[in-house]
DNA sequence: GAGTGGTCTAGACCACTGT
DNA sequence: CAGTGGTCTAGACCACTCC
């Protein structure tokens, strides 16, 4: 055996970690119940407060449960969601900039930036012009302090209660945009075709995008947002970098999705050898 | 502004965590260089040592520091670890199975799974029969039992010190490789041409590969291969299914990747408008 | 107002690391 | 061996939620 599973000397905590764990998961601890209160754990288990929330704070960072100030720890409700982004979706995406508008519109750019049907979504948008960091600065190619077109939205899922999917932000080099002013323009969203058809209306054409990803601790503010908690779990950064036929970065989309309830799909569709 | 990113109210572990935070950046504390311990910083920032260790637990969480049990917090040396993902690569890789061994020598199955180039590898694998989880059966489509084909690795960057780059598992079903008994021989590790090769040499050819990626706390025996912290750092965990032209789930790979030092980059490449 | 979790203190013993 | 972090105790005060 490469490692040791003995439960011969397991701290207390991680022994109630996992006494709490068997609960949940054989549902006697079911979805949406509350844990014991951490004095009750205390008292029960006849152990220290410390020690029961450093098992509470395990079970959090597993994403079984969810903690709230004043109201207590409960089961948490959903476990994983499906979020596809296959590299398809872009070439399908590009496929369609040529199509007119009431066939691009069964498609909104919320759902090319997290691969959900577009009726399962609230999506909300807020644009305003900030100076490039040294970050984006970098990626762009730019230099620091560019005026950049700035785009926040977070997006929830309405079949789920309005459980929030994820937050992000999309930003596109100003100068470069604002010959076409409906792109400025907040009111236009969802805009039919996506962000391809937008560049496509001042003459971008994309030969590549890239995703990078890292996983990170949230911030307060995003743990806010996404409603996880601000220790324990970690969070998804998704970076999509569109990069258009003369090689320049003309879109940079960062998205952050709660780490403990996504799932990311890549589909690499492979050629047929008798067709070489 | 979305987000209120005061200092007014920030609890006191919090302002050590800013205020180590800082040193780091600012190259005060330099990568590799000791953290105070514990107790000192109680001692000189006038607080517990609980508070204390509320701090680094969030640097941890960051990957800015270290942890080792009896020998102190130090200052991470490496920060982030590019592992390219491109799946253009298993295409290439595809196109490579029908060429003569002496030309697939020239990358092995190592690359194949990290991108990374072989030179800079130290790869080791491990050969054992396992019965087929339920997970496993549920995605290779099979009844939970059936003997599966366990090939357990690890590999380290020798340019890094021999850092961790991340540890997996590969999985094939028994029935369906040992036509082949070079399959079942670790010592023909590495392989010329990656898995797609040894497929090829039962007949198998690969119509797409989907890669599912989640982020989790690692298990201690993951913490421990990667060299990270049992608690507070996450881990990527990628699974990779390769289905061939038959629509059968012929191989599983997981790989477990540290979080706090890896990004993973997905490249889509599109088609010209003018090519259509 | 009663109960909750968030923060914090001032101790303690242990296993482990380095010398 | 002395010093380190890991675990643990038995308290305390606060802000917050819910009734």
């Amino acid at each position: 055996m490469l490692y040791v599973t003995d439960e011969d000397r397991l701290p207390r905590y991680a022994q109630l970690a996992d006494d709490l764990r068997r609960q949940i998961d054989s549902g006697q601890l079911a979805p949406g119940a509350p844990v014991p209160s951490e004095s009750e754990l205390a008292a029960t288990y006849g152990m220290s407060r410390t020690s029961v929330r450093n098992a509470l704070e395990a079970l959090r960072q597993l994403g079984l449960v969810r903690t709230t100030k004043g109201s207590g720890t409960h089961v948490r409700e959903q476990r994983q969601q499906l979020i596809r982004r296959v590299p398809d979706r872009y070439q399908w995406e590009k496929d369609r900039v040529h199509l007119p508008e009431y066939e691009r519109r069964s498609a909104g750019s919320a759902e090319q930036d997290t691969g959900l049907p577009t009726d399962r979504f609230e999506f909300r948008a807020q644009y305003d012009d900030t100076p490039a960091t040294d970050d984006l600065a970098h990626v762009f190619g730019i230099s620091p302090g560019t005026t950049l077109l700035h785009r926040t939205y977070r997006t929830r899922d309405r079949q789920a209660g309005g459980f929030p999917i994820g937050v992000g932000a999309s930003y596109l080099v100003r100068d470069m945009v604002q010959s076409n002013p409906d792109l400025l323009d907040p009111t236009k969203e969802p805009w039919p075709g996506g962000t391809q058809h937008q560049l496509f209306t001042i003459g971008i054409e994309l030969d590549r995008i890239i995703d990078e990803l890292v996983t990170r601790p949230p911030t307060r503010g995003e743990a806010d947002a996404l409603g996880i908690d601000a220790k324990g779990t970690s969070v998804f950064v998704l970076r999509k970098i569109s990069i258009d036929t003369a090689d320049r970065v003309v879109e940079v989309n960062d998205s952050v999705l709660p780490g403990d309830s996504t799932k990311l799909v890549y589909v690499a569709k492979l050629r047929r050898w008798s067709a070489e």
